[in-house]
DNA sequence: ACATTTGTATGTTTTTTAACATATTTTTAT
DNA sequence: ATAAAAATATGTTAAAAAACATACAAATGT
C-alpha cells in the first residue's frame, strides 16, 4: 500500500486535517505514491499536471531553463510540501522543472479528486490561496534581490534561504543541505565560477567554513549584513 | 453614491458574476470609492490591507524599494482588476506600494464582506487561486528574463510587456500607456540613462518610433526577436 | 585498477552595465 | 513671464560579472 501518502493526508500539521475522515479516505484511495533517487526529473517544463504532488521524503529543487539554458533555481522544497501545486491551480502546463536533489517519494493526489473536495472546504481552498499569496511575495522579492544585488549579497541570501528552509544540522551550523556548487550558483543568478570563488572568500573570511559540499554558518551576523547591503 | 463600485460588482465579466444579487449588495454597502491623482500613492510598503482593492478607472504601477532606493516595478494594473490583493490573502502586511500613474478612481471592498463572501462562494474562491497562480508564474518568469537578459532584450520585453497589457492606440501601433524613461528603466532593471540610450537605438534602427512619451511599435516581429533572443 | 567524466578551484581577459558628468529640453511653480 | 526643477539626451569612465582558459581532485563506469 501506498504508506507514505497515507501519513500525509492523516498528518496533524498538514492542510488536510481541515477533512473529514470520509474525506481522507476518498483522497488516500484516489492517491499513488512513486520514488525518485537522486537526480531524477519529476516533471519537465512543458508536461501537464496530473495531479497535487506532495513531497513526503527527500528534496527537491524547481527550476526554470532561461537565455541559452541557463537555469534558474525557483524554489527549494522540502517534506511535507507540495510541488508543481501552482501550474495545476493556474490550469496551465508547468513552467517550471522539478528535480529531485536526494532520494525522494512523492505522494500524486489525483487531481477530479482532489477538486472535488475543494468544492466543499472552504478552509482547504483558504488554504490554497494563503500559500500561493505567499508564495508570490517571495517571488517578487526575489526577483528584486537576484536583479539588484550584487554576488557577495546573492549568495550570502542564498545561504540564508537555505538556512531557513533545511535548517541546521545537529551542530547547529552546517546547513542540513548538500548542493553542487552549480546549482548554489543557479540558485544565485551567476556562474558556477563565481559561486566557487565567493564561497572560497566567505571561507577565507571566516563567515563561513567548507568541507566538500557541507557548509558551516560561522558567522551569521556578518552573513546576515552582507545580504542586507547587497 | 459610490456608482463606480456598484459598475464594477455588476459587470458581467467581473469574478462576482457568480454571486447572488443579495450578495451584491452586501458588496456595494461596504465598498468606498475613491479618486486618486496622477502620482498619488494608493498605498505604501509595510501598510496594512483594508479590503480588495479594485481598480475602475486610470493606471497603476506596483513596484518595490531594493537595494538603495532603487525601485523595481512588479506589476502594471488596468481597468478592471484588483490590486493589492496578494497581501490581502497572504494576511500580510503590503510588500510592495501602489502608485497612480494616471488619474485613477478605485473601489475598496472591506475585508471582513469580502471573506463573509468567499466562505460560501467556491467559484470566487477558485478564480482568486486562479489568479494568484497565473501571477505567480509571470513572476517566476519575470525573475529569469530580468536576470538572465541583456538590456536590449529586456527593454524589448518589457515593450511587449506594455503593450499586451494596455493595448494599442487606434494607430495599431502606439502603446497605450505614456511612461516616464525612468519608470521604464524600473520596468527593466536598467539605469535611466540606459533606457533612454537604448529606446534611441530602438529608434534609430526604425523598430520603433519616438514622440515625447509616446513609443510607436514599427517592428513586431524584430521586437519579439530581440527579446526572444536576451 | 585505470580511464573517463564530472566537479572544484583559480587566474586572466572581455563584455556589459552602472556611475558619473554635462547639456538641452520640457514642465511646473510663482 | 520667468526662474527653478524635472525629464531627456549623450558622451566618458569605472566597476562588476561573465567568459574563457587551465589545472587539479573526486567520483564513476568498465
Amino acid at each position: 500500500m501506498n504508506v507514505e501518502c497515507h501519513n500525509i493526508i492523516d498528518n496533524q500539521m498538514s492542510v488536510f486535517s481541515v477533512l473529514s475522515t470520509d474525506e481522507k479516505e476518498l483522497l488516500k484511495r484516489n492517491s499513488t505514491c512513486t520514488y525518485y533517487k537522486k537526480n531524477d526529473i519529476i516533471y519537465k517544463e512543458g508536461d501537464k499536471p496530473s495531479g497535487l504532488i506532495c513531497l513526503s521524503k527527500g528534496k527537491v529543487k524547481i527550476y526554470k531553463e532561461g537565455v541559452g539554458g541557463r537555469e534558474q533555481i525557483v524554489r527549494m522544497a522540502k517534506p511535507v510540501g507540495f510541488i508543481g501545486y501552482r501550474a495545476l491551480f493556474a490550469e496551465q502546463n508547468y513552467l517550471a522543472s522539478a528535480e529531485a536533489i536526494e532520494d525522494s517519494v512523492i505522494c500524486t493526489i489525483e487531481k477530479e479528486t482532489l477538486f472535488r473536495i475543494l468544492k466543499t472546504n472552504y478552509d482547504l481552498a483558504l488554504s490554497i490561496i494563503r500559500s500561493l499569496a505567499s508564495e508570490l511575495g517571495f517571488s517578487n522579492n526575489r526577483t528584486v534581490t537576484l536583479t539588484q544585488k550584487h554576488i557577495r549579497g546573492r549568495l550570502a541570501e542564498s545561504l540564508l534561504f537555505l538556512k531557513d528552509t533545511y535548517g541546521l544540522e545537529e551542530d547547529d551550523a552546517t546547513i542540513k543541505v548538500y548542493l553542487s556548487r552549480e546549482d548554489i550558483a543557479n540558485l544565485s543568478n551567476m556562474t558556477t565560477s563565481n559561486a566557487i570563488r565567493t564561497l572560497s572568500t566567505f571561507a577565507s573570511e571566516k563567515i563561513i567554513a567548507l568541507d566538500g559540499r557541507k557548509i558551516k554558518i560561522l558567522g551569521l551576523k556578518g552573513l546576515e549584513r552582507i545580504s542586507e547591503l547587497g
